[in-house]
DNA sequence: CGGTCTTGTTTGGGATACCAATTCGGGATA
DNA sequence: TATCCCGAATTGGTATCCCAAACAAGACCG
């Protein structure tokens, strides 16, 4: 695989997992000596996450893109009429070796996992029921709304019984699609995204003081 | 402004008005002396239009993204629930003054606009009343799927009567965002999808012939 | 003591140099 | 005549160089 490309998905990585803070600076010179390349791959790298919108231009400077906790109701807004198309089309469409796929990823993920585990399983679990409805298109839209999430996410302080509520309601919309029941699968899905919402809004809102001591900006949380 | 920024409108501007045909390679030294410009910015441009999907890498080379003509279906499907959406919240949201900048546009375009002016309003309408929604999100995911639109619809042979038809299509959206009755501006708004995709892929299925013979994969047309 | 101007350093933007890989032609050979 | 092989030319990937603008620190002046 090209530099640039590897440059792209650690960097990627780094800001994802909060290791980069958000807002943070990004010298092009700092990138290079950090991943021992030279500045051509690095700036191609920036301008991909660019597009991502992981990365900002600051003037002239880049910066880890911030977290804008602001734009969490527009991301529910905008996924829940996505997302119950998903799962209805999803209805008429999967077959029952691409639910089985989905159910035994929810499967592999078991009380004692890490959070790592149960971070990237609870974002991909959406982008598998959009990649059952067939559609390209809401593919890549609800694969981009769950990264712009990822990193609230993380924030989030996750309690034993919110988190099993949540991988109830993934069970239920999984069931409502094999059991084919568009409506119930839309419904549910469109509940399980406000609540999900609710839960992290509740959750940052709680934990205002400790998100300004790890030095987040809570701008933008009503 | 940056010379890549430059390139990079530039370009995307001749891959939109198909003065560089689908499918076409791009070298990287050709594109250095037809702008004048070495190929560090270029190279930017290219990274940043690979982002928006305009320009693609073919093995080692850059090519203009071919039109595939078989998305155009899982287009509407991914617009119908965005753009209903989106007129519900325009009923909602938007203030008359907003409403009236879009009807101005509507207004703007005269029967004897020539076809660029036509092309762009279409686009437009919708990327507007996506805006009345005050969801960026959603702005955003439409004005994607409109430019992944836009060069079939260069194809398109457009007849004075349909053209007429969508026009009319897109008052009534507009009115009845105006009469703040979302059901039925969602209603109208999800059949004038389904009617112009039906009237494309009509007019490109009588046309297959001629987009033959000026050189387009008619491949993915059913 | 405070403000301002200067100057040296650092940054990103762009140009160019170099390299490895791929492509394409032409000529030798069966 | 068809095929294979080798080399020249071209390509994209990377490293480096130069420059102008931004920035920061410190000296100088009021």
């Amino acid at each position: 695989m090209s530099q640039m490309l590897q440059i792209h998905d650690q960097l990627r990585e780094m800001i994802l997992s909060l290791d980069l803070g958000p807002g943070e600076r990004l010298t092009e010179r700092w990138l290079e000596s950090r991943f021992e390349g030279s500045r051509t791959p690095i700036r191609a790298a920036l301008v991909r996450l660019e597009g991502e919108e992981l990365v900002r231009r600051d003037g002239r400077n880049w910066i880890v893109a911030p977290i804008d906790l602001g734009e969490l109701e527009a991301l529910a807004e905008f996924r829940i009429p996505l997302e119950t198309t998903a799962v209805r089309f999803a209805c008429a469409r999967a077959s029952e070796t691409d639910i089985a796929g989905v159910e035994e990823m929810l499967d592999a993920c078991q009380s004692g996992a890490p959070r790592e585990e149960w971070h990237r399983v609870g974002t991909d679990f959406h982008v598998e029921i959009a990649r059952l409805s067939g559609n390209p298109f809401i593919v890549k839209a609800i694969a981009g709304a769950m990264t712009r999430l990822s990193r609230a996410r993380w924030l989030e302080v996750w309690t034993e019984p919110s988190r099993e509520q949540a991988w109830r309601e993934h069970r239920r919309i999984l069931g409502f699609i094999k059991a084919n029941d568009p409506e119930a699968a839309a419904r549910e899905a469109a509940d399980h995204i406000t609540d999900t919402r609710d839960r992290l809004l509740r959750s940052l809102n709680e934990d205002r003081r400790g998100l300004r001591a790890r030095g987040f900006a809570v701008i933008g949380l009503r």
